[in-house]
DNA sequence: GGTTAGCACTCTATAAAGGAGAGTGCTAAC
DNA sequence: GTTAGCACTCTCCTTTATAGAGTGCTAACC
């Protein structure tokens, strides 16, 4: 057996119609809706064969067919058209993220709920380590006697603060000196550097001068490449009842389980890949029980060479792809313009 | 009518069965689960009563009884005995959240994780405004030439960063200089004077001589001031899939939409009042069409007379209060401890 | 007068039975 | 290779019957 463009065309009819009803296709509703120019008898052989190359399959003997999974990935890779988004959905998008870097914090959130709102799916937004970003300012500031904050910014902008405890009191003038040599010092290494660099010449004599630097250096460089430098974002999962596969409860409570641990749901989104352009994952490609019947999809956001981030969409494996994809798409790509305009300044 | 001990105890054991098993409750079920001397008629003609009275309501005529919202409350407020804490459950939450204030970010989060895990309810954690916290210190840290990072530290620990666009640009021995007047003039002052202060000689003595306060301060102000100060995080949304009141999708969508409606629930939150001890609101008292066969319970935590925030859970009106009491009480006071222990630094 | 046993009655939940409808696969004709 | 026709299959919905739980009422009891 093997395919041809006809069949290719019907595939196409079945995925498109599946994704918008949810009900299992007959012969006769894409011979009446798809002028494809041949009779329901012919689609019902071709979608037999359809089904034999596992492309298709049927919930019972007699209702219509449905997509297997292998249908959908061929649908993905070869048969969808990315929409283009309308003026208006652009509007949107450039109004409520705006043009200029906010914190980091706003950002993710803003767009999660853009992406949710836009596609009517769950929205997930991860922030990757900073690890590779570069160190444009460290600040430390007092909080009281025993405690202070170091101020992280990096080159693309993000601003992170972390609390250190120190066990002798530092007074506020020696926190300005040491902010003034350890910005001297490590203004421009990347992050990750910082684990490394107390090995170097340049951090033993900067250390002989401030000795708390230290302890502090190895705290934040700890506390900045630990999990806690990543984390996940999600939105709109309420949106998951919008679904006719999702009004089995335990289906449901599945999912928005796993989306509420976000461990294993970063573990998930790190396996995605991130090469450019965006990243589709369906139904058991996602290797995770909780999720088999969800699709994923992810696009990556970057700062030159860096990860930054990624936005996704799950949903399930009956999902809009072509809108799904164009939305990500458009939003990574302002992400994106976002930050490099910032790195430019 | 008039309520005696005998209808209380009635009262009390359908209640408590029904939390329990979620089933309307017959008196025979009454009569045998509990002793009280009594027989299934006597009982059956009580409930009858009680029914009167609008404690209990009957689903259809010939199902057992099910408490109505103002059975529940007069449970809540006479009948209900707060349970202790187990010894491990105490300890799982100090050990969980730690004895020392962390970054108040990573304090929410965890929270929210024991009490959801704790109760099996889906839980709310709020930190309201710090409009009445003092400030500790203020810090200007450069970011690009024309923006920076306005770090507050209030006198209970809280750390909060803010960035700020400047039309000109700023050079960073300028933000030293301002960083240093800001601290002279402002540190111990709340933050909700911030706003007012611009009027004071004070003020204007110290404008004159730095001129770019006079734009950071108001801008600092109003972000500090503005809902962002606030926010409302939410774990354990998956919970409510235990209970057979969400096996119908729309209300557990319905719930699901108002958790995610952050504006909406921080209102919600807002409303149910900041006094010593446990709030309850229960169904149609909270007001809100959403939630109309849910309940709410909360409490404040505080530094001082300041609220610094509420947590609270949400599930359905047949709620184990007893269990949730005693578990928002144990851990409010742990954090309100917390936040002493800081101060008194 | 309060309490209780007994019983008829009501209502729901569950299972069984009987179409209606949609869709298929096969055959035979084009 | 394509198509019309048709018997067959399977689900879904409605109807019907039945079991079970619980009530309210009455009359007897202490």
């Amino acid at each position: 057996m093997q395919m041809d463009e006809r069949k290719l065309r019907i595939l196409q009819a079945v995925i498109a119609d599946y994704i918008s009803t949810a009900q299992p296709i007959g012969s006769r509703t894409i011979a009446k809706k798809y002028k494809l120019g041949i009779s329901s008898a012919t689609i019902r052989n071709e979608m037999s064969d359809l089904e034999e190359m596992g492309y298709l399959e049927q919930p019972h003997t007699s209702a219509g067919r449905v997509p297997s999974e292998r249908g959908y990935r061929l649908y993905v890779d070869r048969l969808m058209q990315i929409k283009n988004l309308s003026r208006r959905e652009q509007e949107i998008i450039v109004r409520e993220l705006g043009d200029r870097m906010d914190e980091i914090e706003s950002i993710i959130r803003k767009t999660a709920r853009i992406l949710s709102q836009l596609t009517r799916y769950t929205s997930l937004v991860m922030n990757s380590h900073i690890r590779g970003c570069r160190l444009r300012h460290i600040h430390f500031v007092p909080v009281d006697s025993n405690s202070l904050v170091a101020v992280i910014v990096t080159d693309s902008g993000i601003v992170k603060n972390t609390i250190i405890k120190t066990t002798d009191p530092v007074s506020s003038e020696y926190l300005e000196s040491l902010t003034r040599a350890a910005n001297d010092k490590f203004a421009g290494i990347t992050i990750g550097e910082l684990n490394r660099c107390t090995e170097s010449e340049d951090y033993k004599r900067i250390v002989y001068r401030y000795s708390l630097l230290d302890t502090l250096i190895p705290l934040l460089a700890e506390s900045l490449n630990t999990s806690r430098g990543e984390d996940v974002y999600a939105d709109g999962m309420s949106n998951i009842f919008n679904f006719p596969e999702y009004s089995d409860v335990t289906k449901a409570k599945n999912l928005l389980a796993l989306i509420e641990e976000k461990e294993q749901l970063m573990s998930i989104l790190n396996r995605m890949g991130s090469g450019k352009g965006v990243m589709i994952s369906i139904g058991s490609e996602l290797d995770n029980n909780c999720i088999k019947d969800c699709s994923l999809v992810t696009a990556t956001y970057r700062a030159g060479e860096n990860e930054i981030g990624k936005i996704g969409i799950i949903g399930p494996t009956r999902m809009e792809y072509d809108r799904v994809v164009a939305v990500l798409e458009f939003i990574t790509d302002y992400l994106t313009g976002m930050v490099e305009r910032q790195l430019e300044e």
